[in-house]
DNA sequence: GCGACAG
DNA sequence: ATCTTGTCGC
């Protein structure tokens, strides 16, 4: 497993981003996927501690396989474009706590679909040679229309002329989420992933069970 | 100078 | 992210 060298300032996160951006591979480079995790984290800034889990689910029936989690100090500040900075660290510790890595991650934020094509979900794809996904609840960058109410309307998520992610309605009449390609997946597979991870929330089954356990759990650290 | 700004 | 009550609906 590969060893996380956090960057003391913010010109050694930017630098970081500009030589990693390069690595990132959006096409589907993977055989079976048996597994799919789902990672989010949680603050308690009175304290600076940070929880970081992330839950292993079948990718045949979404239930829930194993899961870990870890308590750290915050060791970064949250600056839009530098995010990944703040949770890769607990996140990487906490999978690597599982006993098995899983065949693809699901995470909370952006893949390409950022300033420099290296969101959390790039960022954490390429440290861990996983193929990952962007499922963000908000935009960061892009221009788009409204996609159709219908579940499984969508549209292209735009940046400097070029498609960077896809808006997805996962629900009928609900509020869509922004899809984009982490590492080693095609925005096509992208989607078909998130639509699978989606049969009755808006937000797929990985996120929901991950945000679950850090909220449980930064709940249990503060009592 | 005025907004926008992943969690 | 987090601060927060009630409320509408299955």
């Amino acid at each position: 497993m590969i060893q996380y060298d956090a960057p003391t300032t913010q010109e050694d996160a930017l630098q970081i981003q500009t030589s990693l951006a390069n690595t990132v591979i959006m096409t589907d480079q993977f055989n079976e996927i048996d597994t799919i995790a789902g990672v989010d984290v949680a603050y308690d800034e009175d304290n600076d501690q940070v929880v970081g889990a992330v839950v292993l689910l079948d990718a045949k029936t979404l239930q829930v396989i194993e899961s870990c989690s870890v308590v750290e100090t915050i060791s970064f500040p949250y600056i839009p474009g530098l995010f990944s900075f703040r949770e890769i660290p607990p996140l990487i510790n906490a999978i690597k706590k599982l006993s098995m890595l899983p065949d693809l991650i699901v995470c909370d934020g952006q893949g390409i679909a950022h300033p420099k094509r290296f969101g959390m979900a790039s960022h954490l794809g390429v440290l861990l040679d996983i193929p990952t996904i962007g499922c963000g609840k908000t935009k960061l960058i892009g221009e788009y229309e409204t996609p159709g109410a219908c579940k499984g309307s969508m549209s292209d998520l735009m940046h400097d002329e070029t498609i960077i992610g896809k808006v997805l309605r996962t629900q009928k009449d609900i509020k869509p989420v922004f899809v984009s390609v982490g590492h080693k997946i095609s925005i096509e597979t992208a989607v078909q992933w998130i639509e699978k991870l989606t049969p009755k929330y808006r937000l797929p089954e990985t996120t929901r069970q991950a945000d679950q356990l850090v909220n449980r759990s930064l709940k249990a650290l503060k009592a």
